[in-house]
DNA sequence: AAGTCTTTGTGAATTTTTTTAAAATAGGGG
DNA sequence: CCCCTATTTTAAAAAAATTCACAAAGACTT
């Protein structure tokens, strides 16, 4: 809670600013200009700007904008300075792909504990992380301090999870279930769901012309 | 390219909807209000009612929507009475997941070929998918008049794989590496990015309040 | 050290999206 | 058949987001 309140729409962009900041910055870049930042990422120069002026005077005029400094200022608004736990909930098809994907690679965030009811899953370790049974679920939560999980449950059992999980101090769920939580106030919910975005998308390519070229979703 | 262009806002919330009518229509419901709608999804009624009035005056005062009649005529909007065929290209980690995952269960899209450069995944088959090998891509591609492909190569290769992609007759990607891909005009691209909406949820979580409930991001 | 060039930061305009609020109308009950 | 209620439709207002466009300021050149 601070800086004021940035506008949702540059809030999401944050991680796109964060990551390309980085690519700069690993091939030794140090200066970087809002329009330089346009091309490679496809976000209009003026709203770039717009976005990095709420944090404040971040650039220089005539220069453009310091990677190291830059990078050092998103990397603490995003968190990014201290590693992240959060769980996965539902070891299947999907969760164990999310297991196996190295969150690590490219942020301060990893996967430290998984949770699935299969005999089968549980006590393995899957992509450096423990499955544990369900039924310790809210004690290893609490254990853990975890504040995220992403959800990959079946549709079925997702919103019955999602109670328990609402016993814990979790704040947000990632959920890549089709169904729409509901959850207490305390917790956000982001929603991700594949048959959407292929609808969508599938949608936009019958239904808008190209030159609107101007998405971002998910 | 019909109803007089609807705002993107509202083509985003139509897979919502649809899948939301479809559970409906299942639990053998055949009226359903903007308010309950809301409830259920999570959208403000007064913002459904306006969604559906772009497609022109779809319900009935003091009663409320059809179900059947909305759910066929979102089938018809989404293109959800045929099927349509897609292919992934990349049948890592992630590809695999998707390749076992049903979309076709809860919408008219199947994967109908993937493609991968693995020894290992060439020639078999993966959740009722065929693997072939990236060199016959542009060719399965074109034979199947595929218009949508599922990325999830490693990143650095993405940008290789969309050129060659540009070829063939694909209008829409779902992106899923962390690469801003350029691409044709003519080629559509919807960026899916695990780790920025994990950031994204973490940045939201640390910088908002509660009670602006308001998401949807993916 | 002056002059030119570059690029930011930001008011103002514009566009897009959401929300308000109220008129209109269909449905159902008596 | 008329009235009441529920709920849509839509005009208008408000809010949010983007884009324009330019003055200001710093950086680079000579």
């Amino acid at each position: 809670m601070a800086e004021t309140k940035i506008p949702r729409a540059t809030a999401k962009r944050l991680p796109i600013y964060y990551r390309y900041l980085n690519i700069l910055h690993d091939g030794g870049k140090n200066r970087v200009s809002s329009n330089e930042l346009s091309d490679a990422i496809q976000v209009d120069s003026a709203t770039i700007r717009r976005d990095f002026s709420y944090f404040g005077a971040l650039g220089k005029r005539g220069y453009g904008y310091d990677v190291q400094s830059l990078l050092d200022f998103f990397k603490k608004i995003l968190n990014q300075d201290q590693l992240t736990n959060v769980a996965l909930i539902g070891a299947g098809n999907l969760g164990h792909a999310l297991l196996n994907f190295n969150f690590h690679m490219d942020s301060n965030i990893r996967i430290s504990a998984a949770f699935d009811t299969n005999a089968d899953n549980v006590n393995t370790v899957q992509g450096g992380v423990p499955i544990y049974p369900m039924d310790q679920m809210v004690q290893q939560l609490n254990e853990q301090q975890i504040e995220v999980v992403i959800l990959t449950t079946p549709a079925k059992v997702a919103q019955k999870v999602t109670d328990e999980v609402a016993e814990t101090g979790v704040k947000g769920i990632l959920n890549f279930t089709p169904i729409r939580l509901s959850t207490p106030k305390k917790i956000r919910v982001h929603n991700v769901d594949l048959t959407n975005e292929l609808q969508t998308l599938t949608y936009f390519i019958d239904h808008y012309d190209q030159k609107d070229e101007k998405d971002d979703f998910f």
